[in-house]
DNA sequence: GTCTATATTGTGATAGAC
DNA sequence: GTCTATCACAATATAGAC
């Protein structure tokens, strides 16, 4: 009832290979990602899009709900790439960590303004309501890599039980870097081939600075 | 001549405890800290200082105005507490760890919106001016800390040379938790005293895990 | 489906009385 | 210094022609 169609003409118009619809959508996603709801203007939107404003509510009615749709794609992107890393029953521990620091870091380094945008956006939008449409808690705790972690504090692998504070640091490790990238590249001087440089880095190094936390007492 | 005086009083009137143009700023500083600049309405702030709107106007001249006062105070006092202890000549790297740890955890702790507002209004507002305004380069990157764990490197006691990715390690685990609260009591179904718990566990267990970082091969 | 107006409300800022 | 009233324009959304 929301969407009359996916794209499809009815009649005479012939279609781009890119449709007005998905136009519209993927202009939203870069200006929202960019600037977040509050400071978004519809007229930014079309311009992007390169249509006319009345276009933008002709097919997704207002602001709001074009951005509900944007919001929960990303968080919806950002789950199942981890999900399918956390949940693999034939990795270790270990090589888990190694792909997620992998896998998460090659996304960012492609959309560099998601996680500014997620956790800006929190703040404001109702997390609780957002999060009830995905499968969120599933995804993390009840993963596979959830009862590793359990198993091998049990046999005296890991020093620190609480599997939060693991999932901080290797989140904080992974994302922590480019959030601050606007002010850290000011104050270090750093250029931006510089700042993927030291990413990469990181894919690598964050796996062995894990593996020294989880045995640190 | 930006601010015709700090609060004084021209003539006949009594001046109260807390001046108008101080409880102006501090009810903006509310909620600037919980909504941002763009979400932000020049009367929620007169509301929240119970004062008229035009008398916003009258002290500071724009909401712009306004919000760059908050923030640069915001930054100033987050560099002012880190300032202290990098400086320090008398306390090894190891603790400066300790102390930067508990010092930045419990200022979080006592407000919690600032690390989301300010990597939000970073995001948007230009850094390189913003920053220019302060000491940042210095405090951070010329302090006897730096100095310190160049000289660590030099000695063979730190694996990573590059002094960035111990910065990024150490400031991550401190901060991240914070800014994907939100979310994370969701997910994990943490109560606020709990989140709270987590993170005076972690003013202690975050040095222990950077010795075994400073370590790792 | 797409455009040009335009309605309508929101929002920053000021004029002017007290 | 503080208030009420209001201006001027920005911004979302819709009506209606094509």
């Amino acid at each position: 009832m929301l969407k009359e169609s996916t794209g499809m003409a009815k009649a005479k118009e012939k279609k781009p290979d890119i449709s007005t619809e998905e136009k519209i959508k993927e202009a939203a996603r870069a200006v929202f990602y960019r600037k977040g709801f509050a400071a978004t203007r519809t007229r930014d939107i079309a311009q992007e899009a390169d249509i006319n404003l009345a276009l933008l509510n002709y097919y997704y009615r207002s602001k709001q709900k074009l951005f509900e749709i944007i919001i929960l794609e990303t968080l919806s992107h950002f789950l199942k790439n981890i999900q399918i890393v956390l949940n693999d029953e034939k990795t270790t521990l270990e090589q888990k960590v190694q792909e997620v620091s992998t896998a998460y870091i090659d996304l960012i380094l492609r959309e560099p303004e998601i996680p500014t945008f997620l956790l800006s956006e929190m703040r404001s939008n109702n997390p609780t309501e957002l999060l009830s449409k995905l499968p969120a808690r599933q995804t993390i705790l009840d993963s596979v890599f959830f009862k590793q972690y359990g198993k091998a504090v049990e046999l005296g692998k890991i020093a620190e039980p609480n599997a939060l504070h693991f999932f901080f640091n290797l989140m904080g490790m992974i994302v922590f870097p480019f959030i601050t990238k606007p002010m850290i590249m000011e104050v270090a001087g750093l250029s931006k081939p510089a700042f993927n440089q030291l990413m990469q880095e990181r894919k690598k190094l964050i796996p062995t600075w894990i593996k020294a936390i989880m045995k640190a007492k």
